[in-house]
DNA sequence: TGAATCAGCACCAGTTTAGTGCTATTTCGT
DNA sequence: ACGAAATAGCACTAAACTGGTGCTGATTCA
């Protein structure tokens, strides 16, 4: 299933919403931090998942978290220096594409039989390096930024 | 989950192997029909679920059958003209990337209710068609033509 | 103190995946 | 005609994953 988990997509929104809050504070000064609650308030989504994708995030120390009251989140870095890829790794891993992971580490355990003579893997793993490309050449800040919306790649007008 | 089922992966290995059937056969001449069993007795796969593949891929329309004694699998279309997001497409259905089709029919039923405010569709349904290009761009030719395996793109030396 | 908020874990129901079973139908070879 | 080989079609199971929820702690501000 070439398909996102409801909790990236849950994440990704999260993470414009703070990236929008970043871009929004003033210069040099840190954004103010945004708690899950008011992110849901946003959103018509169970916010309670929400918080979830917010926690993995912060797990993989792509948001800053203040506990607390008045506490919430805020972007660990900036928008432009965090990928869709990284995201996607951290929310619900490295998209593998395949079962055999492929790169470096050689015979470990979860492979697959078919590894000494499968034709398809090196090809595949190509494949999945330009997947990966696609994803790593997209910047967070491409996400956010709502005035470059260029539908124009398939433009199925109406 | 962005990675391929091993239905599309059998598959994958079947069609590759067919291409190079093809490849073998004398020009201008239809390649032997290759059994589901004779393509397994080459890979440690479980051949039931790869016939279970060629079925689907005969149901596609992207190979043609030849049933009874002495039947098998065949390429329907020549290799170089079946694409890679073809294949996928019949055997997993097309990637979506997100819940929301997203092109073309307005608001179908199965979709998610976020799709009014949702910040990251449109960007998201880019990227899926960048994807969409990616796999539309490799010919199965391509996936079976083992002379040009060049790795050289992630080259992980090891 | 107490409310707000993040953190951690554990759980559940529905769907998908991987894989198998069985039967019918078609075709070739004898 | 007969039987073996092969695809076609359907139905089924067990495990994994997904979407979503519950609950209990820990932390911080008012
Ligand atoms: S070795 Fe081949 S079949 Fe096994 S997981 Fe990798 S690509 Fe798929
Ligand atoms: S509308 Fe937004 S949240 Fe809903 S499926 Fe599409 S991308 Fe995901």
């Amino acid at each position: 299933m070439l398909k996102l988990t409801k909790r990236t997509e849950y994440g990704l929104i999260a993470l414009v919403h703070l990236a929008d809050q970043a871009a929004a504070a003033p210069e040099g000064t840190l954004a103010e931090v945004v708690s899950a609650r008011a992110i849901g308030d946003q959103f018509p989504i169970p916010r309670r998942l929400l918080a979830e994708s917010l926690k993995a995030l912060q797990a993989g120390g792509l948001v800053d978290s203040t506990r607390g009251s008045q506490g919430g989140y805020r972007l660990a870095r900036a928008a432009e220096s965090i990928s869709l890829g990284e995201i996607v790794t951290v929310l619900e891993g490295a998209p593998s594409l395949t079962s055999c992971a492929g790169l470096g580490a050689a015979s470990a355990g979860g492979g697959c039989d078919v590894e000494p003579v499968c034709p398809i893997r090196s090809p595949l793993a190509r494949l999945r390096s330009g997947i990966w490309a696609l994803l790593e050449g997209v910047s967070l800040q491409a996400l956010a930024d709502r005035s470059v919306n260029p539908v124009a790649l398939f433009s199925a007008a109406s």
